[in-house]
Parts: structure tokens; sequence; C-alpha cells
DNA sequence: GCCAACGTTGGC
DNA sequence: GCCAACGTTGGC
């Protein structure tokens, strides 16, 4: 199964918002770029994501989980636009920082650091396995 | 608040 | 189909 991230600015829409909404989780609106758009169209049931965020806090700050695959975005105008439905799993027991994470050896070609720009990316196992250690998190 | 990086738009 | 101009994102 594959791992993601989600960014967010907490302003914005925050983790606390999404635990709000329980067990059936939300639409992940507003995602109107291709390459995030497309990673969520690869998005199955049950597949794991962190939850971080931009701007404001850049800290990876809990898991998500997939809970409806990709369908139309209902706040676009245009079809073309989908989103998922996540919901959270766990807020991480220690935050991991943008800093931390560029200064790791190990987290250091993460598409975070590579492609800062990029709002819903994919992560690898070995990346997620790390951010979960520094992040004092058992699944 | 600035600006670099990236994506999109539109004229040719 | 190219590329200049513009808009947006997000780190600093």
């Amino acid at each position: 199964m594959a791992k993601w991230l989600f960014k967010s600015e907490p302003d914005v829409y925050s983790f606390e918002q999404l635990q709000a909404k329980g067990k059936a989780g939300d639409e992940w609106t507003g995602i109107r770029n291709y390459q995030a758009r497309n990673n969520m169209r690869l998005m199955k049931l049950g597949e794991l994501g962190f939850f971080y965020y931009s701007n404001v806090g850049k800290a990876v700050m809990g898991i998500v989980e997939v809970c409806k695959l990709a369908h139309v975005d209902s706040t676009a105008d245009n079809p073309t636009w989908q989103c998922v439905d996540i919901r959270a799993v766990a807020p991480l027991p220690r935050h991991v920082t943008l800093d931390e994470i560029k200064l790791d050896a190990k987290l250091k070609d993460m598409v975070l650091v590579v492609n800062s720009r990029l709002s819903v990316q994919p992560v690898t196992e070995a990346q997620w396995a790390h951010i979960c250690k520094l992040a004092n998190y058992k699944a």
C-alpha cells in the first residue's frame, strides 16, 4: 500500500478540524493541480498519509487514512478536478518539523524537500517509517 | 513581505 | 508548439 502526504495551512484546514469530522472524514477539496489530482486518483481505500502544515507550522502533524476514492470535487466548477475523502487516524505524539526533515540524510529526497509546492505527494515506505520513528508513533 | 520555483495561459 | 507573461505557493 502506498503512502502519501497532504499539505494544508493550519488556518485554512487544521488537523483538529479533520479529527472533528470523525470516522466519516471529509473531502479533500480545493486541489487545482494536475500532479496532485493524479496522486489522489492513485489512492486506494485504507491507504495512509501524513498531514503536514505548510507555511505556518511547517511540520508533520498527524496520520490520515483514505476513506473514499477519488470523485469529482464538489467545490470545483469543472469535473476535471477530483478529490478523495480522508479521515484522521491519530495525531503524532511528536511533530516532525521541516527543518528536521531537511537536515536528515534519510529524508532529504522527500518530495516535500525536492518539490515543496506539490500539495498532495507520495512518500516512500522508508521515509514513512523514519518519520514515524522520529515522531514516536507506533501504528 | 519578499522572492524563487513552478504551473498555466495566451499570443504568435 | 513555443515561450513570454502572469499568477500562486510556500519557505525564508
